[in-house]
RNA sequence: CGGGGCGUGGCGCAGCUUGGUAGCGCGCUUGCUUUGGGAGCAAGAGGCCGGCGGUUCAAAUCCGCCCGCCCCGACCA
């Protein structure tokens, strides 16, 4: 491609709405515009680099068997109506009407669509295992679009679904996208790892996400040394032990104490000594969640405890305790008490449900029995639930998902009806999975990752182009018949090259070539010319090479393998 | 949805407190010069100051409502 003719608007200056390093690069890079809050367009730079991936998902999903297909994004709501998850998703999917007033929605995922092909099509357990796969537009309405591409409204995904005849078969199944998705992100060029993760409300079935280590994402997962790796919706971690006073239950004034900081500042002693007790609402019933003074209440771990909640309001907490925030405790309530296993054993400081007053020497299963769960937030430096052993402890790190694997079971099968008849001839329920990939948050990620401050930093699989050809100056001839000849091998041994033969100063070239980051750029200049060799220099390490020009096509390929 | 910020040529911003002629840098157009790290000179084009309403002789500027965008939080099958 020639520079002169490719649309390819870039920008002096970071745009002022963006935030993120890769939004602000992608901006000023001519990758996307933004249309509107979480719209973008793809500009031809940007639709390279998702096209170069897609190609790679495709490679690695075709590999493990699995079949392309595209489904609509328009779709009946009367299948998500079947499901149940017409109700249960709300205000993040798009609904609309057709003319004759049918209800329909947006596609925010597809298991929906692919479940009710599979029940119509799937009969027998000879045609099982399958696994249908799409590269397809989804629509969130998104509460916060944020971050550049990270978060956004509209976006394209690599869903893939399996459908099994055992949970056996699944396993299989699962382990082959485990594969294939190191495979992507390895080739794709970035850091990455597999945590656990929270499968949601469904509850029981297994999940994981894959991510890439980031400032700029949105996700936080607790990581050991020993190879222990999950989300910190769910990670689990062994608390330390605090010496604890002897057990009592008196009550002592506390006046004006409301917070853990207050309070242990009051009484002189440390915040793990505390109950920090939240009240919340469910469906059903008020609930007293207990954690640490220490801790703070991870609730979507409460969640998989109680199901749906919210927050008690200020006039709720008064009625239901009897006294404010900040002075609430389990002691004489007579509600739902759910308690943190590190409160398990211990002598505690608790509110009192009396304003101005707390209770010490409150011993758990004596002063008050709650139900047991695990419903607090990991802290960094606690041992690893798993090893138990390493000095240092878990360490907690921001992360972008750019990927995830769930285990579905029969959760779509079982309500749209999606079954085959085994060797015996009984009907059985297909047993599936589901799979996805965040093309998009794969190049930001990248970017994020590797960008320096001249600009992007491309992965040679994923770049828009392998190589940056700059011509110094377009005008003088021997320069130019250097430069169309070099480009003209180049794109015979089919390495993407981009030709600058823009008649503009060659400060901006340079520039432009940093701010886009291809792997490989080749000067022709005066130098060259004069020289007869090619001056080659590596975007990420910066090493310079020397190339004849007749042997350039051989030599820079085994460069862009060996990146 | 709660809190905060911002909307002025294509981009980045000043002007608003104290009402009166819309400004700067970059980019763009034309000409000449220049050509290995964001070139120089000269001449130009381009703005319903987010929208609607109000106050006023007069509104980018003051007041009200609305819309949009960004950030924090809530939310995220």
């Amino acid at each position: 491609m020639r520079a002169s003719r490719l649309f390819l608007p870039t920008l002096k200056e970071d745009p002022a709405e963006a935030e993120a390093i890769s939004h602000k690069l992608m901006v000023r890079a001519g990758l996307v515009r933004q249309l509107a809050a979480g719209l973008y367009i793809y500009l031809p730079l940007g639709l390279r680099v998702l096209n170069k991936i897609c190609q790679i998902i495709r490679e690695e999903m075709n590999a493990i068997g699995a079949q392309e297909l595209s489904m609509p994004v328009l779709q009946p709501a009367e299948i998500w109506m079947q499901s149940g998850r017409y109700e249960s998703i709300g205000e993040e999917m798009f609904r609309l009407k057709d003319r004759g007033g049918r209800e329909m929605v947006l596609g925010m995922t597809h298991e929906e669509i692919i479940t009710w092909l599979a029940s119509r099509e799937i009969r027998s357990y000879r045609e099982l295992p399958q696994v249908w796969y799409q590269i397809q537009t989804k629509l969130r309405d998104e509460a916060r679009p944020k971050s550049g591409v990270l978060r956004t409204r509209e976006f394209i995904m690599k869903d893939s679904y399996s459908f099994d005849t055992d949970a056996e078969a699944l396993d299989r199944n699962y382990q082959l996208h485990i594969d294939a998705y190191n495979q992507i992100f390895k080739r794709c060029g970035i850091d990455f790892f597999m945590v656990d993760s929270d499968p949601g409300m469904m509850g029981g079935a297994t999940a994981h996400e894959f991510m890439a280590p980031s400032p700029a994402g949105e996700d936080e997962v607790a990581l050991c040394k020993c190879g222990y790796a999950a989300n910190v919706e769910l990670a689990r971690s062994v608390p330390g032990h605090p010496d604890y006073p002897e057990p009592g239950g008196e009550e002592i004034a506390t006046p004006d104490a409301r917070t853990i900081e207050e309070v242990s500042g009051y009484l002189d002693i440390s915040p793990d000594l505390l109950v920090k007790s939240i009240l919340v609402i469910t469906d059903a019933e008020p609930v007293l969640a207990m954690v640490r003074g220490d801790h703070e209440l991870q609730e979507s771990k409460l969640t998989r405890a109680i199901g749906g909640f919210r927050p008690a309001t200020r006039e709720e907490i008064r009625d239901i305790t009897g006294a404010d925030a900040g002075f609430i405790g389990p002691v004489g309530l007579d509600i739902r008490l759910v308690a943190d296993e590190s409160l398990r054993e211990g002598v505690f400081v608790a509110g009192a449900n009396k304003n101005g007053y707390h209770l010490q020497g409150v011993q758990p299963e004596v002063g008050f029995r709650p139900e047991w769960a695990d419903i607090r937030r990991v802290k960094p430096g606690e041992k690893c639930p798993i090893c138990d052993q390493s000095e240092e402890g878990l360490r907690i790190e921001r992360v972008i998902e750019i990927g995830n694997i769930f285990k579905l079971g029969t959760k779509y099968s079982k309500p749209l009806n999606a079954t085959y008849l085994d060797e015996t001839g009984k009907e059985r329920e297909i047993i599936m999975g589901s799979y996805g990939i965040g093309p998009a948050r794969i190049a930001a990620a990248a970017i994020e990752q590797l960008a320096d401050e001249r600009g992007i930093v491309w992965p040679a699989a994923i770049a828009p182009f392998a190589v940056h050809l700059v011509l110094v100056q377009p005008q003088d001839s021997q320069q130019a018949a250097m430069a169309e000849k070099l480009y003209a091998d180049l794109m015979g041994a089919g390495i993407d090259t981009l030709l600058d033969d823009r008649k503009i100063s060659p400060g901006v070239k340079f520039t432009d070539a940093e701010l886009l980051g291809l792997p490989i750029r080749i000067i022709i200049g005066k130098r060259a010319v004069a020289g007869g060799r090619l001056e080659v220099q590596s975007r990420r390490s910066g090493e310079e090479y020397q190339i004849d020009p007749g042997e350039a096509a051989e030599k820079i390929g085994s460069l862009l393998a060996a990146l």
